[in-house]
RNA sequence: GCGCCCGUAGCUCAGUCGGAUAGAGCACCAGAUUCCUAAUCUGGGGGCCACAGGUUCGAAUCCUGUCGGGCGCGCCA
């Protein structure tokens, strides 16, 4: 390795992806690959089994048919030119065409130099080459607190946001807040309601159709402190409007409170009655049936179960959702002239559209039936505008709350539902995070209040947060001591203290998979896989006082471990902040 | 009935855009504590990757069908 700064804050990831590019380039002047070979199927990552080498390469069996040959010769050729690189120990073809590589300890050393220079850069990509992507997530009703339905898809969006971010993209952290349906009228009277109660009236019990909750009560005494009692008795016309706004309003700051604790906060919170007042569902509506895609027409009567008695045939205006896979098409305004919810979202994505390159949804599964006209009318205006833009939905299955194996029943009437605030307050916002970023979304999960707080064992969050506080005590302790890490002779770490770089020297590939991939659950398991690392090196210590990071009678060993120590404390730190869970100095 | 998601160890879940002998934790069994934090570690047993076909050098992974579970299926949001 050359030892100037660029070659230092190389990562092992970057350079034998570079290198095995170059090779193919090579290849490709030399006549040997077709130029222009797509590599998009190259991989190069370590091997499942790690007895087959450090590094392994499909690259031979991906080309060999464009090569024209069978996938061991053209590995043959491929390892000619890797092996002339001197951090390469030995390159082998194995099995149908593998090609596996085995580095110098040098080269992993230099890993550890490269964590240091790059600190908390560690892993950052140019993969997003600064491209902005808009993540709409949460995006819950503003009619009363977060509750834990809604909370998967904050952690995940969340941790998506902050991943693509790290990954090299301009990230739009976004809430669409439904400020404009039949729905703000029921929370505008509850709060009319709770305002005449702390005006000191008697409401009685809530009406039916009302929202019951508690939670409305603060809202209805700050209305009652700033309007005095002028619309107490005063007919709904004069106060629906304001009530409604104010009500929403007061709801935004219980979601962001909410939010908050989870150390959840959003760029953009965009409004959907603001997008109706600019009238930006009247230009997709026209632009729509300029191009035939909304047309006048009357709906069948609903499916599947049996139709409801009121069920009258209107003409309404209908979006030809069928042309793209939806079973029927969508009307986007309602008889009485106002716009549907799918009317205005249309509208709303397309403004989203507009301003960035790529968009991407986390909905809750139960969206799963308006995915395909959402994107079908993405994908026409923006296409029909010239602009195709990417966009992606990923739905966030359910969760099953347990407790002490039982499932924990929620209706939303009655105000019976466990919020997230609950939750967060009694297991915690890292525990929370963690462990919904332990599965991947799309498939439903259990939440167990009863194991991820007290089995700390059956907890992985606390595993990974228990190999950092090792290190963080480590290192203070040794600081006592006047022992400080330090790089001068990381020669004398051996095997077991390799393997842990090795594990860690993973990061900045995960990153970039995890990025392309959209799952930031990888971040997490690459965390736990990395403490476990360290906490089996850790105790070798046990039985053998020599293999401790400090170790007294050798102050060169125990600062080149030291500096081991801080560096794979650094990589749990970035990964944790992808995730946004704390990385505790001590437990 | 239709659409989408899921089905991997007793349980909870990973499994790299198809890759080498399918992994982890819990639970179970056998061990390790003069210890920088044992909230940890070492070893062991446990699998028809729901089932049946197909695609190919190669399938838990892709395609088709069946079965099972979840979610959704007014002009609600």
């Amino acid at each position: 390795m050359s030892d100037n700064e660029t070659a230092d804050s190389k990562t092992i990831h970057s350079r034998f992806a570079g290198k095995v590019d170059a090779v193919l380039s090579a290849l490709e002047a030399e006549g040997a690959l077709p130029a222009g070979s797509p590599r998009e199927n190259v991989t190069v990552e370590p091997p499942r089994d790690a007895s087959h080498g450090d590094l392994a390469t499909n690259a031979a069996m991906v080309l060999a048919r464009q090569a024209k040959t069978n996938p061991r010769e053209l590995a043959g050729k491929i390892v000619e030119k890797i092996a002339a690189d001197p951090v390469v120990e030995s390159a082998e073809i194995a099995g149908p065409g593998f090609i596996n590589l085995r580095l110098s300890d040098s080269a992993w050393l230099a890993e550890l130099a490269a964590v240091k220079v790059l600190g908390n850069d560690y892993g950052r990509s140019t993969l997003g080459s600064g491209s902005t992507v808009n993540v709409e997530y949460v995006s819950a009703n503003p009619t009363g607190p977060m509750h834990m339905g809604h909370c998967r898809g904050a952690v995940v969006g969340d941790a998506l946001a902050a991943l693509l971010e790290f990954a090299g993209h301009t990230v739009v952290r976004e809430y669409y807040v439904n400020d404009a349906g039949g729905q703000v009228d029921v929370l505008a009277r509850s709060a009319h309601l709770r305002y005449r109660e702390a005006l000191g009236e008697d409401i009685g019990a809530i009406p039916e159709g009302l929202y019951p909750g508690e939670y409305l009560k603060p809202a209805g005494e700050k209305l009652a402190r700033e309007l005095g009692d002028r619309f107490a008795e005063a007919p709904e016309e004069e106060w629906l409007q304001a009530f409604r706004m104010h009500a929403v309003e007061a709801m935004m700051e219980l979601i962001k409170a909410d939010l908050a604790m989870l150390g959840i906060h959003h760029d953009e919170f965009a409004s959907e009655a603001a997008l109706q007042t600019a009238r930006k569902p009247e230009e997709a509506e026209k632009w729509l049936r300029k191009h035939d895609l909304v047309y006048d027409g009357v709906l069948e009567a609903p499916k599947g179960k049996t139709p409801p008695e009121d069920w009258e045939p209107v003409e309404l205006p209908l979006f030809r959702s069928t042309k793209f896979g939806d079973d029927q098409d969508r009307p986007i305004r309602k008889s009485d002239g106002e716009w549907t919810y799918f009317g205005a979202d249309l509208a709303y994505h397309m403004q989203k559209a507009e301003k960035v390159d790529a968009l991407i949804n986390i909905w809750g599964a139960d969206h799963t039936g308006t995915v395909k006209r959402i994107k079908a009318a993405v994908a026409a205006l923006s296409e029909g505008e010239g602009k195709p833009i990417p966009f992606d939905i990923k739905l966030v299955q359910m969760v099953q709350l347990m407790r002490d194996g039982e499932p924990v029943r929620m209706s939303k009437r009655s105000g019976n539902f466990v919020t997230l605030a609950d939750v967060v307050r009694e297991v915690g916002k890292d525990v929370v995070r963690f462990t919904m970023l332990t599965r991947k979304p799309e498939a439903q999960m259990e939440f167990d209040f009863a194991k991820v707080v007290e089995a700390s064992k059956d907890n992985p969050v606390f595993y990974v947060q228990y190999a950092h506080a090792r290190i963080s005590s480590t290192l203070r302790k040794a600081a006592a001591e006047d022992l400080v890490p330090s790089a001068d002779r990381l020669d004398l770490l051996g095997a077991e203290e390799i393997a842990l770089v090795r594990q860690a020297a993973q990061f900045p590939r995960i990153v970039e998979a995890a990025a392309k991939a959209r799952e930031p659950h990888r971040i997490a398991f690459f965390l736990y896989d990395l403490a476990a690392e360290l906490h089996a090196f850790w105790n070798l210590g046990n039985d053998n006082l020599e293999k401790r990071f400090i170790v007294a009678q050798n102050r060169d060993l125990t600062r080149a471990r030291l500096f081991l120590a801080e560096q794979i404390g650094q990589v749990i730190r970035n990964g944790f902040s992808l995730l946004g869970v704390e990385a505790v100095e001590e437990m």
